[in-house]
DNA sequence: GTCTATACTGAGATAGAC
DNA sequence: GTCTATCTCAGTATAGAC
């Protein structure tokens, strides 16, 4: 049962008292979001849980949706320092790497299926801050993607491909993070199991993409895609 | 300017007291919606445009949101109407017959995206009653992915594909509605643009299918999709 | 800048009268 | 079936202690 807040030990550590209370702050929230879910846990709670008045609750965070915000941004960053130690003392092929990437986000994520269904919440509503595709996140998305970048830079791929990867990957990943959320089975195996095969069938795809009988498909997709804005440069920036 | 709401008048013709009440409640509560936004909106506002007590309106739905459902099930009807409509007098062939199911849905969205975004709010909290993945709209997604089956149903299909492409077009479908509620190009070109030319990708991957060189592909993915229960079975059925 | 205490507002929802 | 009155509670505002 080990939780994401390792995380905020690095800021527990060397603090003011603001950090402090912020972290304390954020600790109960999480811990009630957990035990009694989101929307049945009020400011007042975490508040009286984190022994501060409302007002400190409020003072650190906008609203109940800033904390969750909160939240997977330290999701991010642990995710970050878990693959940059697996890169950094591993060798690893490609395929491995991008296990590896998709793997230790659901492993991270594990205990929290429910708090995480709240960064779904608004991704029907371009305009909400919180609307994880919109222009609001488009910072964290963009680092999120940056992951799949660095995964597979290394790799002799040819220049179009390294531009579909990484959004693919990613949008592979917001779609198993949805199943995740979904999977009812032991440990979530289904979601493990697709990832898996996923991947395997995306390498077998990338080996195929030379293939002259798929080379119209792929410049086909291509075209498709930058047609729809969908390549990075939309998802990652403002639109305005 | 033509509105959703030409279905209702079936209610609207024949009806007695209670009917009509609702029918107004409903009325409103939809114009004020595309005029201030969903949020912006309250009971309050709603059962005073329609010139009701607020408990009224809480009399003929239960919350803000049913009305929404009340919305998106008049449009799912209107959907399958106009598909119904256009099946008995024109003869199309495959490609025309998915582009008009896909395009005439776009069409009956046109004016509402921000109200179609209220829909996805719940996507990633399996136990909401509005959670459009979730049991609570088991039923009315089986209904949708029923149209995709009908309009491939005269086509010369091997029984796997049969099975694979109706959950296929619906994720196709649902994607190309969240890209319609992010599209900011002028009629929405943009998505209407993908939809098609997802089609025709999907048109050329059809016949590719049967290519030797792909058939372990083909088995492989349909294998994944039954593993993770992705197939209409699970998305239709509840989930204990 | 950090925090407490308290009170207010607005909106979703419900109970019970008619 | 419909209305009025009321409840609850999230979020805001404010005034002031340290």
């Amino acid at each position: 049962m080990l939780h994401i807040l390792n995380v905020f030990k690095i800021n527990e550590a060397a603090t003011e008292k603001g950090e402090q209370t912020r972290h304390e702050i954020l600790k109960s929230a999480l811990r009630l979001f957990r035990d009694q879910g989101f929307d049945a846990t009020t400011m007042r709670d975490i508040a009286a849980d984190a022994g501060v008045a409302l007002g400190a609750a409020y003072y650190y965070f906008p609203g109940k949706e800033s904390i969750i915000q909160a939240y997977y941004k330290a999701v991010q960053a642990e995710h970050e320092n878990k693959i940059s130690e697996a890169l950094a003392t591993r060798k690893m092929d490609l395929k491995e790497r991008l296990q590896f990437v998709m793997r230790s986000k659901l492993d991270i994520l594990e205990n929290d299926r429910k708090l995480l269904g709240v960064i779904f919440r608004y991704s029907g509503e371009p305009d909400h801050p919180l609307s994880c595709l919109g222009p609001g996140t488009a910072e964290s998305r963009r680092e999120s993607i940056e992951i799949f970048t660095r995964a597979i830079e290394d790799e002799k791929l040819p220049k179009d491909l390294r531009q579909l990867l990484p959004i693919s990957l990613w949008a592979l990943h917001m779609g198993a993070l949805i199943l995740f959320i979904y999977d009812k089975s032991p440990q979530q195996q289904r979601t493990r199991k697709l990832v898996d095969g996923a991947l395997d069938l995306t390498m077998r795809l990338l080996s195929l993409a030379k293939n002259p009988l798929l080379r119209p498909f792929r410049s086909r997709v291509l075209e498709l895609l930058r047609d729809a804005e969908l390549l990075p440069d939309f998802v990652t920036q403002e639109t305005s």
